[in-house]
DNA sequence: AGCACGCCGACT
DNA sequence: GTCGGCGTGCTC
């Protein structure tokens, strides 16, 4: 019998299986995803890895095979399973397959496990006080002490003993050698979620709830399993449809994982999925001490907890029998994954869906057109919610084109119907939400007399400036002061385009000098929490404007804002990206959800260059369809995903002529392998960051219509990138429907 | 990745 | 003559 091994190195040349013979003692202790120890390489040097497969035969020169040396210790091992979900990610997105096998791996290491002990008395009453006497007797104070406490209760925990009671452990030793007590330990898991309340109030379904609930449940209880999109305006009560969905997955004695795009929105949704749950419910996620997270994966693995609650990788949950996965927001691109391999946790959640009989739902208000196009194609069964669930009205929506504003004179970055606005609700003692699109923007410094921009000397992008006259680069942490006059031309008229929280939060302290403002960015989160303080503080009214970028538009219901103004709604439009007019709908609809969720109806601003662009006609009339009609429509006719599949092949390297070469034989050998021109290859290009940290990049893409089409071609680039010479010092990484076009 | 082998230049 | 520079190749 011998073990193939996948060696914990990660390094293309050794993205293969190695053969190892299985030692007597080890014989039967072994599975597929547990991790040993192993002699590798001419020093035998130690190395851990990963058993993905046994065989009887040898395919290897029969000499040269080594023994597994051990299991390794404090070893975490991958589910069966597990294993089969990270090849599955390794032929989809590339890498290798230890990265694949790491990322499947919510937990890393053992953790201690967390132990409460308690003393417990062992003597009878009399036997007691005759022992407690004997020690008062003899002077022994603290003995007495910790007898007397025991005569009283009978079982005490430890901490309390060595804490308020002051007995050392030597004390407490010889007490339990002496027959008088006995120590007690009992493993506990941590719970990371501090409970609040627990009182479920029974729901009201509206019928569009009920319809979804109930198409779902006969489906499930046929053994029918699908994916399903949600397609449920802001404040049409998903979240309930899931909790009542996961629900009936646990009645069927099944596991639930629920994914939320951030970290931040955690708190509030575990509240309402513990208040329903109770016990049974656990987040995982990286703020957690490795302890915690260690704690989860085990109570998950026992069978302890049926939900789980976490971003992208709690899909990785090791649950036994998984019977759903419910994806929130899944229009959001945190789902993709921007480290090695690049998995997209929807399309992940659907192969473990469909390796272990598990349903999968999306939700969202604005899906991505990946899924609506699916659902359109019949892949997905669609249940739309198309009203609020309290039948609150969807917001009124007002356009204002700021052309039109600078030609009445108002350069203000509030134009005449949001100040209005404004004015009426802080006079009501309503609340306002500003929303600032900083997507795309990049805050860079030019020169108004040359054009000059300040660039980072190692990587090809503008450097964006920050507070105290800084500039820095995002992508290698570069950074200078920030000069008088331009290097180029001398000129004094330096500036920066930008339209910060910061700045908004100034020109409302001018215009508004009675009014409360509340600012969430980068800067104000930084702090543990910061987030939810922020939120809360909104929440009970504290302030009467909130300023912020995307991440006020998510989570958290504020039943007294009514109004909700977007300054810049078009600044992410012109990225250079096919997705830019996506997510350009998204966040508005998203943001003038917001408004009117509590009994007042609401309305909203959209300030905007753009106003006859379909993305923000549409997000004004909160249309959907009309907004994809016009967007699906784009990308047919482009080419772009979902209409065609694309493949982004990144080659990276110091050298640049090396890469230009790298790149055109790469190209030349995909084009040989095209010969019935079913693929279109763009490229090589130089991307839009043509050099990161004096790394030089180049960009090829390849389109086809069948997604396998293009594993096949990552595949046959793979194998000639291996046997080609010309290739080992370039990096390549293959990145499916890639979230960021470069 | 990390170690050994090997093929050249500058030294005791 | 030899020591050591790192380029090249292999690892079950």
């Amino acid at each position: 019998m011998y073990a193939d091994i996948i060696i914990d190195i990660t390094h293309e040349k050794l993205d293969k299986v190695f053969q190892y013979s299985i030692p007597s003692k080890l014989e039967g202790m072994l599975n597929v995803g547990t991790e040993v120890c192993v002699p590798f390489g001419l020093g035998n040097k130690e190395r851990r890895g990963y058993v993905v497969d046994f065989s009887n035969e040898c395919r290897y020169e029969e000499s040269k095979i080594k023994e597994i040396i051990r299991i390794a210790e404090e070893s975490i091992a991958i589910e069966g399973r597990m294993v089969a979900l990270a090849a599955w990610m390794k032929e989809h997105y590339g890498g290798t397959m230890i990265q694949a096998l790491k990322t499947v791996l919510p937990v890393k290491r053992q953790a201690k496990a967390k132990v409460k002990r308690t003393i417990r008395l062992l003597l009878e009453e009399e036997a007691g006080k005759e022992r407690l006497d004997f020690y008062l007797h003899k002077n022994q104070k603290a003995r007495a002490r910790l007898l007397a406490a025991l005569l009283d209760n009978k079982e005490i925990p430890y901490e309390l003993v060595t804490g308020k009671l002051n007995i050392a452990a030597n004390v407490i030793r010889a007490l339990e050698g002496q027959g008088v007590l006995a120590l007690e330990e009992e493993h506990v898991y941590r719970n990371p979620i501090r409970v609040q309340e627990k009182a479920a109030k029974k729901l009201e379904y509206t019928e569009e709830q009920r319809n979804a609930i109930d198409q779902f449940r006969k489906d499930y209880r046929e053994g029918i399993r699908e994916t399903y999109l949600v397609h449920g305006v802001t404040g049409s009560g998903k979240t309930e449809v899931y909790m009542e969905m996961i629900a009936d997955v646990i009645a069927s004695g099944r596991q639930a994982i629920l994914l939320i795009p951030e970290i931040a929105l955690t708190y509030q949704i575990v509240m309402r999925f513990y208040r329903r749950f109770g016990e049974r419910v656990s987040i995982m996620n990286s703020r957690l001490s490795a302890g915690e997270r260690y704690d989860q994966m085990m109570r998950a693995k026992n069978g302890d907890i049926d939900v789980m609650i976490g971003p992208r990788s709690a899909l990785f949950t090791p649950f036994e029998h998984l019977g759903l996965v419910v994806i929130d927001e899944e229009h959001e691109s945190t789902y993709k994954s921007e480290q090695i391999p690049r998995y997209h946790a929807r399309e992940t959640a659907e192969a473990r869906a469909r390796m272990e009989g598990a349903s999968v739902i999306l939700g969202s208000a604005t899906p991505s057109v990946d899924s609506y196009y699916r659902a359109l194609q019949g892949k997905y069964k669609l249940l739309p919610l198309k009203n609020r669930a309290m039948l609150q009205k969807l917001p009124f929506v007002y356009t204002v084109d700021l052309r039109e504003e600078l030609r009445n004179g108002n350069r203000s970055i509030i134009s005449g119907r949001l100040r209005e606005l404004m004015e009426d609700r802080l006079q009501k003692r309503e609340q306002i939400m500003l929303f600032i699109n900083r997507r795309g923007y990049a805050g860079f410094i030019s020169c108004r007399a040359c054009g000059h921009v300040a660039k980072c000397p190692h990587c090809d992008v503008a450097l964006s400036s920050h507070k105290g006259g800084r500039l820095m680069c995002h992508y290698c942490g570069y950074e200078e002061t920030l000069y008088e006059t331009c290097p180029k031309c001398g000129s004094k008229h330096i500036g920066g385009f930008r339209a910060g929280t910061q700045q908004i939060e100034e020109v409302i302290q001018k215009e508004f000098p009675a009014a409360k403002a509340l600012r969430m960015d980068m800067d104000t989160t930084r702090e543990k929490d910061g987030h939810e303080k922020i939120l809360s503080a909104f929440a009970n009214e504290e302030a009467d404007i909130l300023i912020g970028t995307q991440m006020i538009v998510k989570g958290h219901d504020f039943p007294n804002v009514t109004l909700v103004g977007i300054l810049a709604a078009d600044v992410s439009l012109y990225a250079d990206d096919y997705r830019a007019g996506e997510r350009t709908f998204q966040l508005l609809t998203q943001a003038a959800g917001r408004a009117g969720r509590g009994e007042k109806s609401g309305e909203v601003v959209i300030q905007t260059y753009s106003p006859e662009h379909y993305c923000v006609e549409a997000a004004a009339r909160q249309d959907y369809e009309g907004f994809y009609e016009q967007e699906i429509n784009y990308r047919e006719l482009m080419g772009y995903p979902p209409a065609e599949q694309l493949l982004a092949v990144l080659l990276t390297c110091e050298d640049e002529g090396l890469l230009d070469k790298g790149g055109y034989y790469l190209k030349e050998y995909a084009n040989k392998m095209n010969k019935r021109s079913e693929y279109r290859i763009i490229g090589p290009a130089a991307p839009y960051v043509g050099k990161i940290n004096d790394i030089y990049r180049k960009i090829i893409y390849i389109k086809h219509e069948k997604y396998g089409m293009l594993i096949d071609m990552k595949n046959q680039l793979e194998r000639y990138i291996e046997i080609n010479e010309g290739f080992h010092n370039i990096r390549i990484q293959f990145d499916f429907n890639p979230i960021n076009i470069f």
